[in-house]
DNA sequence: GTTAAATATGGCGTATACGAAAAACTAGAT
DNA sequence: ATCTAGTTTTTCGTATACGCCATATTTAAC
């Protein structure tokens, strides 16, 4: 039916879904800035659909965090606010936290050797970039996404991939040179990975609380320097 | 345009949404029965709607996580399952816990004394039923929905409200005659509502934790008793 | 008699079109 | 210049149609 999403490499399942995932990828790769109108017909032109797939595809995106939806008057990507930022930073401590504390619970041989191999590719990659792109590259994200995973809690780990993990990203879009923490952060891991493998909870949910919030108190002070340029 | 939802006190607003209510209040009240089908047809014939809003709905219900949706195939009441509760469980845990900590972090003067009256009434509701039906009726849901509005989260109050508060409501319509814990559950409320009242956040979610924890070992040993009567 | 394949049916997913309602924009008047 | 009124755009809801998938039934084969 359609060729602009056939041509991506995953060609099945429900449109709408592809659609969302497609305008996701828009959204979170920059090619449509915070504030901008989503119209329901020029979607549906653009990739060759019909309005159906569109509303359905925009409402998930809605559910999700980085779209808004005002009734009778449309969808915009979602601007998010620093009150925003905040709240969701506070329900980051709290999940990510119960989940080191889980996987430490829940801890076997493989996870250690698991977290070994992860935290040395990271410190190669930390040798190799200096000035620590560290952050938002594919490093951090896999750190606590495997810790994620670990905790084996399907709810919880829905959440932070479906919901929260996307809205940071959308977050992160408007304050470009995000500084990454780097070789702080790579230690703080190592903590908190040291924890999990001893299978001990509470160290494990301790550090990472302290890892994010951390992780937050670098993010506030660039979003203050970025706070100017507003309109 | 529809006369049985224009009948409800509620009146206005989108027509998926309202649907939406309707449906949820079908199942929580017990009217729709897990792992019933949920027919797009049937809805829109039974309130006289089109399948556009009908389908608006479930997608809703189903991302509240009391309907699942199976492509091609429809809509059902969801049936949660021991490792859904669990994890569930494992969710709130971490959720309320925090929310007890923010809220004890952000406690005024006002915040104490709403506790008091609260506690209060609930005291006497468990006087007047010394049996106690203390845990799903009115009283244990205003205690941690209060706690969780002082946390002044929206997002962690939003996710309690919207999603984890109805799926466990959902999961109790199996297992009926849930027993409270009545007195032992207000002696805990008490001694949390005094850790927020007091400042302190570390002690407020840490026996907001136990409570929870408590809770779901009550509710754990009721799910085993009345596992043999499955299909 | 049991299993497996082929068919039949019901429901979902999508496309299209139209009317209604609401919001946003524009132009005019004070 | 600001407020108001009218126009326009966009969404929302309805109606209808059709292809496709999934399940159920029937039929055939072993």
């Amino acid at each position: 039916m359609s060729e602009l999403l056939t041509k991506g490499t995953e060609s099945k399942g429900q449109v709408s879904d592809r659609l969302a995932d497609a305008i996701r990828d828009d959204i979170l790769s920059g090619r449509l800035g915070p504030g901008e109108r989503l119209g329901e017909v020029s979607l549906a032109e653009r990739f060759e659909v019909s309005r159906g797939p569109v509303r359905a595809a925009l409402s998930l995106l809605s559910e999700c965090g980085i779209v808004t939806i005002v009734p009778n008057s449309g969808a915009r990507v979602r601007l998010i606010s620093r009150e925003d930022a905040r709240a969701l930073y506070e329900m980051r401590v709290a999940l990510e936290g119960e989940a080191a504390g889980l996987a430490a619970s829940r801890a076997d041989q493989a996870s250690a050797q698991t977290f070994r191999m992860l935290l040395e590719q990271h410190a190669e990659d930390i040798a190799s970039h200096p000035e620590g792109a560290y952050l938002q590259g594919s490093g951090d994200k896999d750190f606590h996404m495997v810790t994620a995973q670990m905790a084996g809690n399907p709810i919880i780990l829905r959440y932070l991939t479906r919901e929260l993990y996307p809205q940071l990203a959308l977050l992160r879009m408007k304050h470009r040179n995000v500084v990454g923490r780097g070789a702080k952060a790579l230690h703080e891991h190592k903590r908190i990975a040291a924890a999990i493998s001893d299978g001990d909870p509470e160290v494990a949910r301790l550090l990472m609380r302290r890892h994010i919030l951390n992780s937050w108190a670098a993010l506030e002070a660039q979003l203050s320097e970025t706070e100017e340029d507003a309109e």
